[in-house]
This record gives C-alpha cells, structure tokens and sequence, in this order.
DNA sequence: TTTCCGCACTTTTTT
DNA sequence: AGTGCGGAAA
C-alpha cells in the first residue's frame, strides 16, 4: 500500500509498522494523534470475529475525539473501547463484580464526598497508592480505607488496584487478552506504576502494545506519572521497536530551535516555513506585567502591525496567556477587563457535580467549549495539548520558574519540562515576560529572569522595553496602593 | 450549637 | 490577599 497525502514518512513507518510492540516518541506538533488514530484505524480490519481494540487516553475529552476521528474514519464503535484507564478499569469492575472483592453496591468517591482527613494525608495516600508502595504500616491509610470501606466507596486510584487485584484472576484475564489483541495508549509519559502493571497483565499471549509520547512532556510527576515507564518500555514489553516522530508541523523555525535550546539541545525538524517572533519583556511590577500583557493583545487584535503597516489579523482566540500559578491569573484578567477585552479561564467548573459512573466514564455530555471569541487564559499545565499562534508566558521568573517559593518546590526537571511545554504551544507569537517586583501571597519579592532564559540563544530573542508611560500626577505609587 | 476572630498557609490536575 | 480552620465566646 501506497503512503497516504495526510502522513509524512515516518508518521506512516509508525502507522503500518508490524509486529511486536512499539513505542512511538512524538514531540510537540509531530501529528501525534493524528499517527495514532491512522494506526488504530488500519489495526481494525485484522480483527477476527469477537476480537476489539483497546485505545487507552489520558482524559474523557482526548477519548471523546479519539472517538470521532475514528467513526470519521470508518471504525465501527463495537470494534474499539475507547477510555481512560480509569474508565476501562471501572468497566472491568462492574462486568466481573463476582470475581471482585468489593460490595455489589460500591460506589466511586470523588474528594468533595471525602472528610476528616486533610488534603496533604490523601495526597500522599494518592501518591502511595498509584506507586504500589507497602502500606500496611501506614495508620493514615488503614484508617483512610475503612473510612471507605464503611461508606461502599473506593476512590479513584482504588478504581485501577481493584483492576489489578481482578486481573489475577486467569479466568478474568484470559478472555480479555483473546478479545483485546491490540492496545494504545496515549500521553505514555504520563503514565503511573498500577497503570503499568495493568498493561503488563494484559499484554500477554500476543496482544500487542502501542504507546506514544513525549518524555519531555511529562508534567504529572506530582500526581505519580512516572517518566522513567517510558524510557523503560524496551525493557518491559520486550521485544519492541521505537519509532520517533521529528517533524514539527506548529511552530516557526526559530521558536522551535529556541524551545530545544530549552530542552537541552533536542532538536526537532521544522516543517514550517513561517516566520516566528520570540519577545522576553520585563517589566517593574506583577501589574505592569499585566498591563504590557492586555495592551498588547489589544495592539494584536484592533491594531495596526507598525513593521508592516498592515492590519494585523488575529482574533482573541488565537492568543493564550499561560503562568505557572493560578494566583498569577488575577492580574491580567484584571488588566483585560479593564481594556475590555473578553477572556476566558480553562478551568473545570467548580460545581459540586454528582459523581457517577458515567461521569468517570466520560458519559456526562456538559463540557465547556473554548470560545474562539476570547483570550484564553490558564496555567502551564493546562496547556498542554493546545496550541495558539500567539502565547504568552508571564512569570519567567527565577522562583515561579522553575517554582521554588517557601513551601512548594516542584522537581526542577519537571519544571523545566513544564516551560518546554508552555513555550511549544507558540505557532508564531512567544512572548516571555517577567517582573522585577512581584506580589504573591501578600508578600513582595523581588525578582531574577527564570534561568531558563538564558538557555535561548540571543540572536533568537527579542528584547521589548516598557510602553512609555503618561507621565502620572497625583498620588505616587505608595499611595495608589491604597485604592 | 452557632458565630466570630485570629492565625496559618498558599502549586500544578485528572479520574 | 484571601481562605479555611480551630478555639473561644455567646
């Protein structure tokens, strides 16, 4: 069979390799789903009769277009169970209740059903238990369990150990490998130990085990994904084969080299022959940051561009301001109201929402849709997967970046990882601001560039100073602090 | 039992 | 700065 137009070449090796399983390396813009969803489709016609596909993803919503792109491309819905882990696993639960330990009646506990015990125990409960660490010595935990236990609960990391616990049994295990012969999942970087486990148990007996990503997108650390699974796939589902996407299909050539410069040297081939824009501003303050911010997406939208003398063609959707804390979102919704211009946060809705099956399984059908009409504003991590012809990154700042404030210090790799993943949402427009003095938490600091900066080559970047300011009358600063 | 004041603490997020 | 919690007062 001939490549199809859609697939590049080493996206379409991806596609129809055959055999043993395989480990696909796709940095950012490569086509990712796109090579996934192609493979999953082609896997479908060598079903036989009672035979299904797994495709394991990293959120409802990711499986939800999974799903679409697949009807769109012909699969019959039957043939694939498309989910999270945690979806799958819950499924496995409910078919197998017989073979499972738990009451015919248990129900998933979301945290706001949980009380009496304080977030950080149940972090750690949480962290201990997507680990598969001993935990028989824990007080916390035996009492965080019957807790449980006397309410027919089980949380949601309970959900994939009951799975596992399940999957034991050869009687339950067995028909599921003769009925799931091929196996993806997304977002592997992502991935925890009793996810793992999961797929070791089910990739048995020839099933076999596609899985892609991006250890240099690997942000979840914090919650158990545990990078190094995917620099050991060799080693656990052996023999296998990595294939590597590098052609990035988002980013302008220059924003691209300046974000493996971040990356420590990667380099991925440009794909694009756009012209891209890197801007670093500092700014005085937090505020002041804000205001260059909003005064500058309003020059992007209405403006003329002064280079070209052209109307500059970008609506609000096309921009998205990203910070490493949600505290940081304050100021710049503040500096875009008062411009006017509408913004949007990309946060769940915080309500207390009824917690069922279907929930889990990425039934409910409310979901909240990115309004193209708007400025999207959010924080790095939840970024990733998105992509903006112009983003911002506020906070490029020694302690914001990588965090390292009293009390909240994440894994400097990670971090780094983080600001790779902000910096790769750009297609043209990267700017990175940050602040000589910041107020967070009620206090003032003062503060230093993010190291991560000087990791850019000079020539790449572009220095922007502050807009002249209308010279200010009346009260000083000290006292416009009163207002 | 309810309300109020002072103190401590503050990430990132999906299921 | 804002919130949530615990202890003390009503």
């Amino acid at each position: 069979m001939q490549r199809p137009d859609d697939l590049n070449e080493s996206q379409w090796q991806a596609v129809r390799h055959e055999g043993p399983h395989l480990l696909i390396t796709a940095g950012p813009g490569t086509g990712k789903t796109h090579t996934l969803t192609r493979r999953i489709a082609r896997s479908v016609p060598s079903l036989k009769s009672g035979e299904a596909i797994l495709a394991i993803t990293f959120t409802n919503k990711a499986a939800r277009q999974m799903q679409e792109r697949l009807t769109a491309l012909g699969a019959a819905r039957s043939q694939v169970f498309i989910g999270t882990f945690h979806a799958f696993c819950l499924k496995l639960l409910r078919d197998h209740l017989e073979h499972t330990g738990l009451p015919k009646d248990f129900k998933v506990a979301v945290p706001e059903d949980i009380s009496g015990f304080d977030k950080e125990t149940l972090e750690r409960i949480s962290l201990i238990k997507s680990s598969q660490l001993a935990l028989e010595g824990d007080g916390d935990f035996k009492a965080y369990q019957r807790y449980l236990r006397q309410n027919n609960w089980i949380d949601f990391d309970d959900i994939l150990r009951e799975a596992l616990i399940l999957l034991e049994d050869e009687a339950v295990a067995g028909p599921l490998r003769r009925r799931f012969r091929h196996i993806f999942v997304d977002e592997y970087q992502d991935s925890n130990i009793v996810q793992n486990a999961l797929l070791k148990i089910l990739v048995r007996d020839g099933v076999l085990l596609t899985a892609i990503g991006d250890a240099n997108q690997s942000i979840y650390g914090f919650r158990g994904s545990r990078v190094e699974l995917f620099r050991r796939f060799e080693k656990d589902f052996s023999p296998s084969t990595i294939l590597t996407l590098q052609d990035n299909y988002r980013s302008a050539p220059s924003l691209l080299k300046a974000s493996g410069q971040v990356m420590g040297g990667i380099q991925l081939l440009a794909g694009l022959e756009t012209e891209g824009k890197l801007v670093i501003h500092q700014a005085a303050t937090d505020r002041a940051e804000a205001d260059y911010v909003a005064h500058h997406i309003e020059k992007l939208i209405g403006g003329m561009d002064m280079n070209t003398s052209r109307r500059a063609v970008r609506s609000l959707g096309d921009i998205a301001v990203l910070y490493r804390l949600n505290a940081q979102r304050h100021a710049v919704a503040q500096a875009l109201e008062h411009l006017g211009i509408p913004f949007q946060t990309a946060q769940k809705p915080k309500k207390p929402q009824e917690y069922s099956d279907e929930a889990i399984l990425g039934q409910s059908e409310e979901e909240m849709e990115f309004n193209v009409e708007k400025v999207s504003l959010m924080s790095l991590h939840a970024a990733k997967g998105l992509e903006f012809p112009v983003v911002f990154i506020m906070g490029c700042e020694k302690n914001l970046l990588p965090l390292d404030l009293s009390g909240m210090k994440g894994d400097p790799e990670e971090e780094r990882r983080l600001f790779y993943v902000g910096m790769t949402r750009a297609k043209e427009h990267l700017f990175l601001t940050h602040a000589k003095r910041r107020q967070l938490f009620g206090r003032t600091m003062i503060q230093e560039p993010s190291p991560f900066l000087a990791d850019i080559a000079e020539d790449l970047k572009a220095y922007e100073a502050a807009r002249r300011q209308a010279p200010k009358k009346g009260p000083d600063a000290a006292q416009m602090k009163l207002f």
